[in-house]
DNA sequence: CTAAAATATGAATGATTACTCATATTTTAA
DNA sequence: TTAAAATATGAGTAATCATTCATATTTTAG
């Protein structure tokens, strides 16, 4: 008797109709969070721009934590897909090229939706129910590569790095395009981080 | 014509009876917000707690974003004075013990109330009007180090440059009270982030 | 002592919003 | 063809909350 989460989809949708109904919600909502923030993202708002009655919502939504619920397991697959893309065939290079693909896939991550994301990482801190799975994948990927490379590295405990490096470089990425730096553009920001990270996980 | 903002105080309490409850209302904020959250922080509920009248409250805060306006200042001026208390007298030391000493106030400042400081964080950067008076304040003193350090350096770029280490600091110590790391405790946080900056920073 | 100024009160208002439910329409399958 | 299942509707409900305002109490100053 597993008890269900208040944030379990209410019925899975059959029909071609309802399943572009869900769709239709989950574009909404999206668009809603990210063009008008958190404060207008209601569930009756999202209905409307999604062309749909307030009741349907319900009918696949149990509650509003819900639609979030579900924004973020979509926003955690993209993730985690683009990390796979970038950390593939990687045994031929050195620590410091593949430092850096991981910022360059970070920075591709990051500016796809950056309020979207944004505002669902918030969320995900304040709510216990939703799925931190996002970084745990791509930051299981980035234990195992420092696992295989372990004899050239310097820092001594796993986790703690795993750790360092993985918000140090989410947090500088998310801060500059939310400040919209023109160090982005640049590539200079890229350049930096993976000095920063690189110095510090190779055995000098 | 200096248009006012929505934020400026109605009234400047005058009586020591007054200031008491301006007091009394801003503790009673603050510890509603680290206890209960921001989905719980109504003004109603600040005033009860405060052991005051609802009008009372809008007697000195024209809305509820004055009064996380004033917390926001509250905090600013500490982190301000804990970063000066931090910085002074620093000469004689290397950057590597410098830095160390500025992750140790950071480490410092951010325990204090770390919830709090995370909540009224986000809050700035959803609302314009707030001041991030409290980040470049802190911000410009570790540029002024690093610019009297400035041959000893190894960026180029000073803005970046502040930015990649003022940020890395915060963001890393900051989550890790949040995750309550026992890297924290132990202290095997402060010097893993004392060494990934200093060897960011110094020319090797 | 007294009137004006400062301060305090809290019921009431109006607006917002998450969510329900009775009913209607559409699709499926037999 | 038809009844059941799936899907859609949206007015209505109940709760919450920011804010106001008319009134009451306290303090100050002359």
């Amino acid at each position: 008797m597993t008890p269900k989460l208040d944030s379990t989809p209410r019925k899975q949708p059959k029909q071609d109709r309802s399943q572009a109904t869900v769709e239709a919600i989950l574009m909404a909502a999206a668009h809603i969070l990210t063009e008008l923030g958190l404060d207008s993202f209601t569930t009756n708002r999202v209905a409307e721009r999604a062309g749909v009655s307030i009741g349907s919502l319900y009918q696949y939504f149990p509650n509003k934590k819900a639609l979030l619920f579900a924004l973020a397991q979509q926003d955690a697959e993209k993730m985690q897909q683009l990390a796979q893309e970038h950390l593939t065939n990687v045994e031929h290079l050195t620590i410091a090229q593949v430092v850096q693909q991981i910022v360059r896939a970070a920075i591709a991550a990051h500016s796809a939706n950056p309020r979207l994301h944004q505002v669902l990482h918030e969320q995900i801190s304040r709510d216990q129910v939703m799925p931190a799975a996002a970084e745990s994948q791509v930051e299981n990927l980035l234990r195992s590569f420092l696992e295989q490379r372990r004899d050239q590295l310097k820092p001594e405990n796993l986790d703690l790095t795993v750790f360092m490096v993985s918000r140090t470089i989410e947090s500088l990425i998310q801060r500059a395009i939310l400040d919209r730096t023109p160090w982005l553009e640049s590539g200079e920001l890229e350049a930096e981080i993976t000095r920063l990270i690189s110095g510090y996980l190779v055995k000098s």
